[in-house]
DNA sequence: TGTTCTCATATCAAAAATGATATAAAATTC
DNA sequence: GAATTTTATATCATTTTTGATATGAGAACA
């Protein structure tokens, strides 16, 4: 499980080279990493129930690879992008909050 | 109370002139600045009560007049800076999760 | 099988955000 | 009330993030 999630975090290009490099990340930044990934994950649950990528793409004046990458955890994806995406999708702060909220520090 | 709020967006560069355009803004959009505010000003606080602005900035290798400018709820700073910050004061994701499902919609 | 729809990946110029620096203003301490 | 510390504001070159575009991969379905 843990290694899976390495796994992903490195397929995103994520500066993890190894379980070394990935310890090396303060808790601060494990953090940081893990509530994207939450909201990345949480987004693409709810964006599938609605609409597809180019049509949440077209509502946040994004594109439709902007939004995959979202969805998918990328790296170069601002928290920015993803609440706009979120709140796109009806996501209201409490329901945003509950989610950055259940993330687990490591 | 929303006079003050306005007032408080428009000295931070937020794209508001007049209570129309306040107005014109999407709810995702206001909500959006909302959850900004929200957590800059929790910012304040918590910094406020452990170290100095400038201390808070040497620990996530920002400056620090980029950390007054998160906690003056400038435009300019992303969420992501506001929550690196937040993190580097000891915020976990329960609080940080829990300040923006307080965020009221507008 | 071929067509259509949806999502993923790659590239890139433009825009936004960044840290650094200088310095002013304000608050705190002496 | 002077000195010191802390915070705010302004500017700027660099980096990061962005939307756009092109295109590939895959599934769904005819």
């Amino acid at each position: 499980m843990e290694q899976s999630k390495q796994e992903i975090l490195e397929a995103d290009g994520w500066k993890i080279g190894t379980v070394a490099d990935f310890l090396d990340l303060t808790p601060e930044e494990s953090a940081l990493i893990e509530i994207k990934l939450a909201l990345s994950q949480n987004l693409r649950v709810r964006r599938e129930k609605q609409m597809t990528q180019a049509e949440l793409a077209k509502k946040i004046q994004s594109s439709q690879p902007r939004i995959a990458k979202a969805e998918g955890g990328d790296q170069s994806v601002s928290l920015d992008l993803l609440m706009r995406a979120m709140l796109a999708t009806g996501a209201t702060p409490k329901e945003i909050g509950k989610v950055i909220a259940n993330v687990e520090l490591i």
